[in-house]
DNA sequence: ACTATCGTGGCAGAGTCTGCCAAAACAGGC
DNA sequence: GCCTGTTTTGGCAGACTCTGCCACGATAGT
């Protein structure tokens, strides 16, 4: 069969960015409730159903190419922790993620306005966080110290922190737009954590 | 009209706690997802369209009626930072939210069970904490100190890892149920944070 | 008992998502 | 260039959540 599978999966790959591309352009004009799925079909010249074959719901039609998930951050935890304590591993991973970011920052922050312009849809985001702490937390526990009984929850509540983090400076930077760059803000939310108990700059 | 607006509204909460108890049954047993609001309808004895004026949503016959949502939050954080820094004002906040869950932990312990049933479900349960920090965080933002270009971004960061804490403790506590004490969970979550840099014991 | 008000139930509809099956488009070999 | 087997597609029917609408019945105050 010779090329044919990269042929089939190649024009796949190119229906799934466009339609990406349609629905993101449509939720801008519209909103994200505001616009059904069989809308984002009909525009780009598909069969409602086959929408569903390409992205099993409509919120991974946003969610589903992000650069956050094509990375293997555990692996790149992981390699932080040979040299540096477990929050200033974390600190390094995320910082990665957000130079990432920046080299598509146009594309994200009209992801995020879209974001918000739906509750469904900010609590699918705070899911996908989840489910990248839940992969970071076996990599980071061993490294944390203490009795073995707290060892668990101590990765939990860091690696949740840190996500925290990154989130917080990421809106923050979405809504100063221009005014601050990413990455001093999340130093600077890095920075608090571990000052909580003082909390002077 | 007498009490007759009492006598109807009596009704009416009567009314609604058993749909809420009746719906958390059958949750139990079958999963969320799995349980159509039909059923809880007419395990109820009511039609479904009725069941929607009781509750918006089918996740809020869960989330609807909780103690978090029914304490006055931001006062007592208020309280506690005339007296505290920022970081032990929200500790000992969510402390009492703690103890005030301890007092029903057996309610408290099946619904995390039914939360974890379903992805949907979890991600609801992060927006209603997004909702309790989005309450928290124009209390706490006067009281942190710094630059004021970043103190609301500091304030924010510690709401939400001061909840982050709250969840994960109270998580922890729900899967080892019995082993360990919900509150001396929470202390240790909220010891981590400031030791981030360290993560000792 | 009478009437105005309120809660209720049924109906129709939009919207997401799934299973099923037939038709079309496509790769390969001849 | 045609044939054949596989893949992709489209349409249909259906489950489920949630909303607007309207008529019916219960209830409260006179």
């Amino acid at each position: 069969m010779g090329e044919s599978i990269g042929i089939r999966e190649r024009a796949r790959g190119a229906l799934r960015g466009e339609l990406a591309d349609v629905a993101l352009r449509l939720f801008e004009e519209r909103g994200y409730d505001e616009t059904p799925v069989d809308d984002i079909a009909s525009a780009a010249g598909i069969s409602p159903r086959t929408f569903y074959r390409y992205f099993g719901t409509k919120e991974e039609v946003l969610f589903g190419d992000l650069p956050p998930t094509s990375v293997d951050l555990p692996a790149l935890l992981q390699d932080h922790l040979t040299r540096l304590d477990p929050w200033e591993s974390l600190h390094q991973t995320l910082r990665h993620v957000a130079e990432n970011i920046r080299t598509e920052r146009g594309r994200w922050s009209r992801l995020l306005r879209v974001v918000n312009t739906s509750d469904a849809l900010r609590a699918g985001h705070l899911e996908q966080q989840m489910n990248l702490a839940q992969s970071l937390i076996p990599t980071l526990a061993p490294a944390v110290q203490g009795p073995a009984t707290w060892r668990d929850l101590r990765a939990r509540v860091l690696v949740y922190t840190a996500l925290t983090c990154f989130d917080t400076a990421f809106s923050h930077w979405a809504e100063h737009e221009g005014d601050i760059e990413m990455l001093e803000a999340l130093d600077i939310a890095f920075a608090t954590v571990p000052n909580a108990g003082s909390a002077q700059s």
